[in-house]
Formats: structure tokens, C-alpha cells, sequence
DNA sequence: CCCTGATTCGC
DNA sequence: GCGAATCAGG
């Protein structure tokens, strides 16, 4: 696959929201992350504005060569949610350790709208259940609308948050 | 060890 | 122009 330029335009978008080279791979396809960074780098669009942590590598092997490139300025904060952390909306008891997409107790809801929603495509209204191993390409969110207020869709929110007494007896433990 | 982006250089 | 390999760092 190369850089047509949908792939290219896309790349731009993902690039000046703050999102890691090798989250827009994964997004892009086909791609690895050096390729991106290293169409990056071509497009001229490196360095999102940020410090200056990385004055400037020489690297170590080879002849050294002046560096007329620079890239420092101050960095404009990354969004909230960024690097496969986060996401854990923190609630007070309910998800315990094992968030489970219970299919076990099949919802009312069969419904259950999987957009296969990827880290950006999150917003208040989308649901946040994970779905898949996190971390991995598959991993993504059911995406289905999340209730006012709730991190989750209703079926989830079901799940997630389960009666207290309920939860005492058991439920089993379902991973998709 | 996981991840970042940056740089070089053979293709 | 492309991107793997490599580097430097978190």
C-alpha cells in the first residue's frame, strides 16, 4: 500500500491530534510506525510543538554531519486520552477487576451496537466498554451511545454496574 | 520490557 | 520517496 492521499490526509488529522505513530499505523493499516514517522518527517510536519527534551542526536555511528533541522518549541499538552493507558473510568465499586461482557445473562438489549469504536473515535457519548485484549489491534470499544452521565450503553452500564447484593453471588466471568 | 519520536541510509 | 534499523529516551 502507499501514500495516497487519503491515507496522507489522514495521516495529518491523526498526526496534529496527538496521537502516537503507531497508534495512526494501526489506524493507517499496512503500515508500520516508522512509516509513518518517517512520512512525518518528509510531509515536514514532525515535532507537534513541544519542549525540547531531545536537543539533538548525532547518532552514534557514521560521519558526523551538521544538523540544520530543528524542532523545539513549547508542546500544546496532549489530549486526555492517549497512550493505551487510561480509559478506567474510575466508578465507585462497581467494575471490581473483571470488567466482563457477560454474554451469560443475555440482555433485553440484543442490540448491542459494536461500531468498533478506536481510541479517538471516543466522545461523552459513546460507550467505553473494552472489548478485546487492550493493547492489541483488535482492542476497541462498543461505541454503542452511552447514557447521559455513564461511561457505558445500557447493556454495559448493566453489567458494569450490578446491584450490590446481586453482585455478592455469582456471575460468571465471561471474556469476549 | 513496554512504549515514544528521531535519524540514517540502502533501496 | 520510502521505511527498516537503529538510536535515545520515558
Amino acid at each position: 500500500m502507499s501514500w495516497n492521499d487519503e491515507r496522507v490526509e489522514l495521516l495529518k488529522k491523526l498526526w496534529s491530534e496527538g496521537l502516537s505513530a503507531s497508534q495512526i499505523a494501526s489506524e493507517l493499516g499496512e503500515v508500520t510506525r516508522n512509516a509513518v514517522i518517517g512520512k512525518v518527517h518528509r510531509l515536514g510536519l514532525s515535532g507537534r510543538t513541544k519542549a525540547a527534551p531531545a536537543p539533538a542526536r548525532p547518532r552514534a555511528k557514521g560521519p558526523e554531519q551538521p544538523q540544520p533541522q530543528r524542532r523545539d518549541q513549547p508542546r500544546p499538552q496532549r489530549p486526555a486520552t492517549i497512550g493505551n493507558t487510561a480509559l478506567a473510568p474510575e466508578l465507585e465499586d462497581a467494575p471490581e477487576e473483571a470488567p466482563a461482557p457477560a454474554p451469560a445473562v443475555a440482555p433485553d438489549n440484543v442490540v448491542t451496537m459494536t461500531q468498533r469504536c478506536t481510541i479517538m473515535n471516543l466522545t461523552e457519548s459513546t460507550c467505553r466498554w473494552p472489548i478485546g485484549e487492550p493493547g492489541t489491534e483488535s482492542f476497541h470499544f462498543c461505541g454503542g451511545r452511552s447514557n447521559p452521565g455513564m461511561p457505558y450503553c445500557t447493556t454495559h452500564a448493566r453489567i458494569a454496574y450490578q446491584p450490590v447484593q446481586d453482585r455478592r453471588r455469582d456471575r460468571r466471568l465471561a471474556y469476549l
